[in-house]
DNA sequence: ACCGCGATAGCCT
DNA sequence: GGCTATCGCGGTA
């Protein structure tokens, strides 16, 4: 593998919306149940708690939920949403300034039987084309096929064994940059075009 | 392919 | 008690 894992926090200290583009592209690297699995992440957002209505942390709010929006750049930022789904973010920016990158999908590189008995039951070759594209294809099916859940709510991912990034030596791929989902709340910040995604790839949650 | 809607529980006021 | 950074199903086409 040409992929270098990222083992130093100075590479999420910057602005969620510069991490957000600098992370599509990058491999996530899970080690579950005895095996390593590689996906590309292909589509992120950005959450600013500062300027953004639609962050958990807007107007600096602080509760036991949004604690974690404050960590340090590298941690991890899992949340539990609608009753049964989880999301995953990676905080960015100096300590005690929220802000983050929602991970909203990710293209699976190995282990496409385990994913698939992950998310369906089955194994791969029996899913429909639209399964398979539906292993990852959003921030709570990633969740669901990697099994994270709170249990690995802050996590500083720079220094984790099994749980981290390996990052990507080129970047010959187009970015397209839109308004992000799920947050018509949010007034003058749901205009943001503040999710990114690699053009024309297969696995986005919405094109 | 697209649209509408119900599920479900933790979080917050 | 109201809301939610979602998903999957069933109906229609």
């Amino acid at each position: 593998m040409t992929y270098k894992k990222i083992k130093d926090d100075s590479f999420f200290n910057i602005d969620a919306r510069d991490l957000a583009k600098k992370l599509l592209g990058m491999i996530l690297v899970r080690i579950i149940d005895n095996r390593t699995l590689h996906l590309k992440i292909v589509e992120t957002e950005a959450y600013i708690g500062n300027i953004d209505k639609a962050c958990h942390a807007y107007g600096n709010k602080k509760t036991e939920r949004t604690k974690t929006l404050y960590e340090s750049a590298g941690s991890s930022y899992i949340y539990f949403i609608y009753g049964k789904y989880h999301c995953f973010n990676i905080i960015s920016g100096e300590k005690g300034d929220p802000q983050g990158v929602l991970i909203r999908a990710l293209e699976p590189l190995d282990n496409f039987d385990y994913l698939s008995f992950k998310r369906f039951n089955k194994p791969f070759e029996d899913l429909k084309l639209k399964e398979k594209y539906n292993l990852t294809n959003g921030p709570s099916k990633l969740c669901l096929a990697l099994s994270l859940d709170k249990s690995l709510n802050n996590i500083k991912i720079y220094e984790n064994d099994e749980f981290y990034l390996l990052d990507r030596n080129t970047s010959n791929f187009e970015i397209v940059e839109t308004t992000r989902i799920g947050i018509d709340y949010a007034e003058e910040a749901k205009d943001f075009l503040w999710r990114y995604y690699i053009k024309d790839n297969p696995y986005i949650s919405k094109q």
